[in-house]
DNA sequence: TGTCTAAGCGGAACGTCGTTCCTGTATGAT
DNA sequence: ATCATACAGGAACGACGTTCCGCTTAGACA
């Protein structure tokens, strides 16, 4: 595996303490401002908040999305990683996908604009948007794959286009009360069971 | 009702001859640089196209949604007008309001990005939104509420919601092949059917 | 401890966007 | 023909993401 932070290797330096501690600060500030200004915050806000110029930002994060994903990395990690236990502890596949699909909404909902963000083709932000499926569809698909194989889901549902679509019931969910993201995503894996007649 | 062009009235004078003609000259520069470019396509490229400054743009259109909801305002028109028809015409209130969900799907998906500037907060698309849903929102609320009587769908679903969702299924449906948003508006409207158990 | 090199920093500067504003022009009533 | 005024054009403004460059300073080596 590749040294964590270069000390173990001649060829890759550490890097210096401030920097260090400029990435730490830049990331909570980051989070502090997606809290109160949402995800699509100016990334000046973030550098007045971090303290530092905005080139600062830039070196460390290539590009705005770039920043939002090391943001919320840890979170999505945690989402990818409950899939495969709720599988084995709840009752069917079916129950598992359910359960699981609501920690991502639960996720998505509660960060301001993030689920308008992640479908948004601007400037670079396939970087997040790439981070985000390429970790979670895979679970999804276990799960799915799962739920299709105990007869409970009908069969040929692919798990990218689910995500896609439960991110996109997502967009507005904060900002308009009489929107119930989570109340739609409930139907969309309602007509994921399988229908009546065969 | 109110005098259309101003004819009739005295208080109210017509425009000027080239104003009107700058008028349609907008909307169909504006309407052919939507299909090339995109319904985010910048002011500016419109009022190229049409041969104006830019200023003449905001002249006639205080803000570009209200250029948005000019230029797709008929087509909406129309899908409003298909709702009652479909219901007549439809083996159940069920079948139609598949039918004009169809209709609304294919209207926002052959429209490069309307689907996502429909649901965006930014500086006044409010207009655009508030119009949309406003039409077509009465219209979908008359067909969930047959087919709830007739005892097909699961009560208790706002017209507003679905609305909300279904436009959100759209976001993206071009410039990705591999989101599939008809498959998934389907299953949300399966999602719609009274379950198995009462 | 002193020196020096390059990593790192701040913020001015650039290009793009939506929108506003001001000036000259041309319409159409008289 | 005259003229008040509705109108057009595009420069200008402020906000944005991003890039660039000259100064600062960490930290390796002597």
């Amino acid at each position: 595996m590749t040294e964590i932070d270069g000390r173990a290797g001649k060829a890759a330096r550490p890097k210096r303490a401030d920097a260090r501690r400029n990435e730490r600060t830049l990331l909570d500030a980051a989070a502090a401002v997606f809290v109160t200004s949402g995800v699509e915050a100016p990334v000046r806000d973030i550098a007045a908040e971090a303290g530092v110029g905005t080139g600062t930002i830039y070196r460390h994060f290539p590009t705005r999305a770039d920043l939002v994903v090391a943001v919320y990395r840890h979170q999505v990690e945690a989402c990818a990683e409950a899939g495969p236990a709720l599988l084995a502890s709840s009752a069917s596949p079916y129950a598992a996908l359910g359960r699981w699909i609501d920690l991502f909404v639960d996720f998505l909902t509660t960060k301001h604009g993030l689920a308008a963000v992640m479908r948004s083709d601007k400037a670079g932000f396939e970087v997040l948007h790439a981070y985000f499926l390429d970790r979670l569809v895979p679970v999804c698909a276990r799960l799915l794959d799962a739920a299709a194989e105990a007869g409970e889901v009908r069969p040929g549902t692919d798990a990218y286009g689910l995500m896609r679509g439960v991110g996109n019931l997502c967009i507005g969910a904060d900002n308009d009360p009489r929107y119930d993201a989570r109340r739609m995503v409930g139907l969309l894996i309602a007509g994921l069971l399988q229908p009546r007649s065969t």
